[in-house]
DNA sequence: CTCATAATTTAGATAAGTCTAAATTTTTTA
DNA sequence: TAAAAAATTTAGACTTATCTAAATTATGAG
């Protein structure tokens, strides 16, 4: 169907067009770690196909077709990762890569089968939503951490970095998916913010972690 | 690590040098219905990496880095194999194509945990023997019903053929992996045999079905 | 043992995807 | 708004894996 690069092309455009509407060629280049001259090359080719809409010097988006080539990537990508955790019981920092490989999978009636083996989970390992294999999905409505304030608490729903650092140093802080938090306090110097986990313990986080950790309230 | 293509062609030599010693350009070319100008192409790249042994005009065999690597590829098919049959409930005459893209999943632990997962099975859905993760299993002894006489009885273990219409035409007639059957009759005129299959009915196959076959005894 | 045929390899071309370096267009800034 | 800087595209080259057609080597039939 559509090869190996062409793939990850328009994942990679369609998560970029997520934070802006069009997407620049030199964006594209940086998450995939390519030049930019390689992805202009394959513009013009995912054009050709009306993959996506471009137009010299204007950056892209996708079209509906390429948006649901890009859907169904990102559904098998989430399945994957659903399936090394839940089932073969790998950390959430450990099944990125490999979750990378086996989107690629092609079968659609192997991944509506998977999908049906683990009971159609609604969110991957990070808190991101699976697209059902229609590729619809509620695209969930998280803050970050950093966006509230003193006495409000949540849920932690998600994270806005996949790092596996940024995600060992969550479990080793048991700030994991599911966790009720509230804040205690923030500190007006740094923004840092001091959190209750549960009734747990308290934990101190930078700016940057409150940044990067979602909630739902 | 290594390519696609050269995974498949590793995996094609030692297949085929299971049924003759040295295997030759043209063996290779109908194997992965390619032209034997491109395999001799690859045979160089190959035994340049020292993955087999080749000279020119005299055929190859696998060295021991090589046979290592392709036995792993042939894990990885039959575990994911197992997977698909035992798990999403798919046939036995289904699960090839989807296990030719799986096998190449790179991550040595990602295997190691599915097999763990599935209890190590032994063999995959069609009989063949699954390597451990150091690479050994043993080779399974099997007959094909052909070489039986009447009255000789077995237990059906495994096909020479894997396409998907014999597999289907085993599967309507129960002579599925695991069935006890006992020859009942040889026709001398076209070497057609009659089969007892458990106590369930009795089948008649042609020289071509038990040719391909196998019954450990 | 020799010659025709079959098998294999070499030579040269193609397509996908990438790269560097140069050219072009857009954006920013002064 | 014109020049400098940044972004993007083009041109030309490289790698991998493939192909066709031609050349070479091996094999086997008489």
């Amino acid at each position: 169907m559509n090869t190996l690069a062409e793939e990850n092309y328009l994942k990679s455009i369609y998560h970029l067009s997520m934070d802006a509407g069009n997407v620049s060629t030199n964006q594209i280049a940086a998450s995939l770690k390519t030049k930019a001259s390689s992805v202009t090359d394959m513009l013009k080719k995912l054009a050709d196909k009306a993959l996506i809409n471009y137009t010299r010097y204007q950056g892209v988006s996708l079209t509906p077709s390429g948006e649901k080539i890009a859907i169904n990537i990102i559904r098998k990508h989430r399945l994957w990762e659903y399936f090394l955790v839940e089932k073969l019981n790998f950390k959430w920092d450990q099944v990125h890569d490999m979750a990378e490989e086996m989107e690629h999978i092609s079968s659609a009636e192997l991944i509506d089968r998977l999908d049906k083996f683990m009971d159609y989970p609604q969110h991957d390992p990070h808190g991101e939503p699976i697209p059902d294999c229609n590729g619809r999905f509620k695209a969930h409505e998280l803050k970050p951490i950093s966006a509230l304030s003193v006495n409000d608490s949540g849920i932690i729903s998600g994270v806005r970095d996949h790092t596996s650092s940024f995600l060992q140093y969550l479990e080793k802080q048991q700030l994991v998916i599911g966790k009720k938090i509230a804040i205690t306090e923030i500190i007006s110097f740094d923004h840092s913010v001091v959190l209750q986990v549960e009734n747990i313990k308290e934990v101190h986080i930078s700016r940057e972690v409150a940044n990067n950790l979602l909630i739902a309230l």
